[in-house]
Formats: C-alpha cells, sequence, structure tokens
DNA sequence: GCGAGATATTTTAGGCCTAAAGCATCTGGA
DNA sequence: TCCAGATGCTTTAGGCCTAAAATATCTCGC
C-alpha cells in the first residue's frame, strides 16, 4: 500500500537505461505531476493556469503590455495570446487598448475585477506550492534551485551548439 | 548578445518571492524548454512526443497492453489513449485486438511497422536529451538526480496530507 | 440466477497550444 | 515619394489533453 503514494515515472524501465534519459523522465515526471495538480486546483475555482499566467505577466505593469511583449514573457505563440487575451477581454478581467504609437498594435491592461481574481488565486497558488516541496528543507531546496541552474546553462549551450 | 541564450523564467520577477515558487518556476522553465524542443524535434520528423510515448510503453511488452494500462503507464486520461491508439492503428504502428477473457477490454500491440518508427525514433531521442544535458559533468547531473528524488518524495507528501 | 454496483472503454464538449498563412501597418533606403 | 521587407497581430487547421456522460460488460452477494 505504501505504493500508492510513489510518483511514477513514464515509460520506467523502458528507454530509461542511459542515466541522461533517467534524468530527463525524472524531471518531468515532477514538473507534470506539480503541474497537474495546480491545474486541477485552478480548475475547481473555475480559473486555468494559463490565464492565471496572463494575469501574472500584467500584474504590477501599470501601464501595459502590448500582445508581442506578452508572448514572449509567456513562451508561448503570439496566436495563443490572442486567443487567451480575448477570452479574458470578454470575461472582464484585462481591457484592450489600441496603441497610440502604433496602430498594428494593442496594448492590454488588467482590470481591476482582473487584480482581484489574480490576488486570490496568486495567494492560493504559492501555497500549494508551498505545500509541495514542504517536505523538502531548505538546505534540500537551495540544492535543487542550484541543480537546475546547472541544467539551465547545460540547456542553453546545447541549444546554440544544435542549431536552430 | 549573450542574453540571447538565456532562458526565460515565467514571470521573472513577479511572483518570484517566495523561495518555493521560485524553484517551481525554475523547474518548469528547464522542463518546458527541453520538452518544446524534443517536441519540434519529433514534429520535423512527422511524429509527435504523446504518439512516441506510446509506442515507449508498448515495447517490449510483446504480449500487449490493454488500455486502462496505457493510461495508466502514460499518466493520461482514457479518452486521450483511445485517441492517440486509433490514430496510431490507422497508420498500423498498433493493433487493436479484443481481449479474449474482457470483452469489454481490447489489447494493444506494436506491429513491426510501429517497432521499426519507435526504433528510429528512440535513438534520435536520447541523443537529443544527451545533447541538452552535456554540459553537466557526471557529479551535476547525479546531484539532480537526488535532488529530485527528494522532490519527488515531498510532492507525495504533500499530495497526500491535501486529500485528492 | 439476478440485479446493483464496479470496471473498461468511448464519446462529447471544451480548453491549451502550435505552425503557417494572411492582413494591416510601419520603416528605411533608393 | 514610394515600395520592399519587417513587424504586430489574427486566423486557420490540427494535435494534445481533460472531465463528465454514455455504453457495454463483468462480478459478487443475495
Amino acid at each position: 500500500m505504501k505504493e500508492a503514494l510513489a510518483i511514477r515515472e513514464k515509460h520506467d524501465g523502458a528507454l530509461a537505461d542511459r542515466s541522461s534519459v533517467r534524468l530527463w523522465l525524472r524531471l518531468l515526471s515532477c514538473t507534470m505531476t506539480i503541474e497537474k495538480d495546480v491545474q486541477r486546483r485552478f480548475s475547481e475555482r473555475g480559473a486555468t493556469l494559463a490565464r492565471f499566467d496572463v494575469l501574472a505577466a500584467l500584474d504590477r505593469r501599470e501601464q501595459g503590455m502590448n500582445m508581442g511583449a506578452l508572448s514572449r514573457a509567456l513562451l508561448v505563440s503570439n496566436g495563443n495570446v490572442t486567443q487567451l487575451v480575448q477570452k479574458l477581454a470578454r470575461d472582464g478581467l484585462v481591457r484592450i487598448a489600441p496603441s497610440p504609437a502604433d496602430r498594428r498594435a494593442s496594448i492590454v491592461r488588467m482590470t481591476a475585477k482582473g487584480r482581484a481574481e489574480f490576488g486570490g488565486l496568486a495567494a492560493a497558488h504559492h501555497d500549494w506550492i508551498d505545500a509541495l516541496v514542504a517536505g523538502m528543507d531548505a538546505g534540500a531546496r537551495e540544492n535543487l534551485y542550484q541543480a537546475l541552474g546547472d541544467l539551465k546553462r547545460s540547456i542553453a549551450k546545447g541549444q546554440a551548439n544544435s542549431g536552430s
């Protein structure tokens, strides 16, 4: 019965014969488990992670952001941002205004309603994350953070070496 | 210009005031960067990660798996597996047979064509992963692997504590 | 044997995401 | 001035994923 709590790694046993792949599968497994947990909790509150991410990017940017900046900040495609922002605007959480400087561009700002919604979700969100990492002491957390920093540098190098 | 290689973390600066959230955002950023890279490379070969995962689960299971087992192995919903398997069957990479023991169930097996396709993709896949972690020495990789093990245990504990 | 609930799967409706094509507008050089 | 290419955004077509409802079948206790 204590197996019930173990987090499973995709294709455990198959493929995992190379250490780099084993590392990647474990990384993926941890991330997906957390992400699905967070997604589920958001959806219980009628929200989604993607919409939350948009609001987070807009938070404390009183002056707003245009679509391209949002797309870059969120690491998602332009078309995706269009879709998310239009729905957020329909729901009154953001407002889209034409850019005075460039008629192709629009400026997206959070509304008061958006700010209120974001505030509530953000508080819940970091409580959830806190709970998921609560089993690690400060040293273990810092160690993981640094190790991920190593990975991050390695990824940047690896991507640079193998062209676009 | 050297900023161009830096991997960005979502809502850098906002939200990241709690160490647990900073850790989570870095984890997410590393995972997403690798995953998108892998996705892109698969799609250049006319494949997708989701389909690859199904084939990987079926690999060296000569006797096949039923849909539920696949769903559990891949950590995705039943409906999702139905859809993926039906398309793989259409493309001749897997075969769906009725279970002799249970008329509700079906047994999915990889075909020779599927096995061939999987072999090629699997080889490429671990080369890509190798390249992405090549910037870390063996010690750093082992350290990250262990640190992710800590996280994994913490997640399991955290989920257990906060009910389903 | 039978029926209630469990189980295996599929269907449906809908959200997220991308690449590529298309449209509008801007900008810099001839 | 004018226009070619760059840029900002939207649309389209399509893949991934989920939760919940619907089907079909199984199983177990009476």
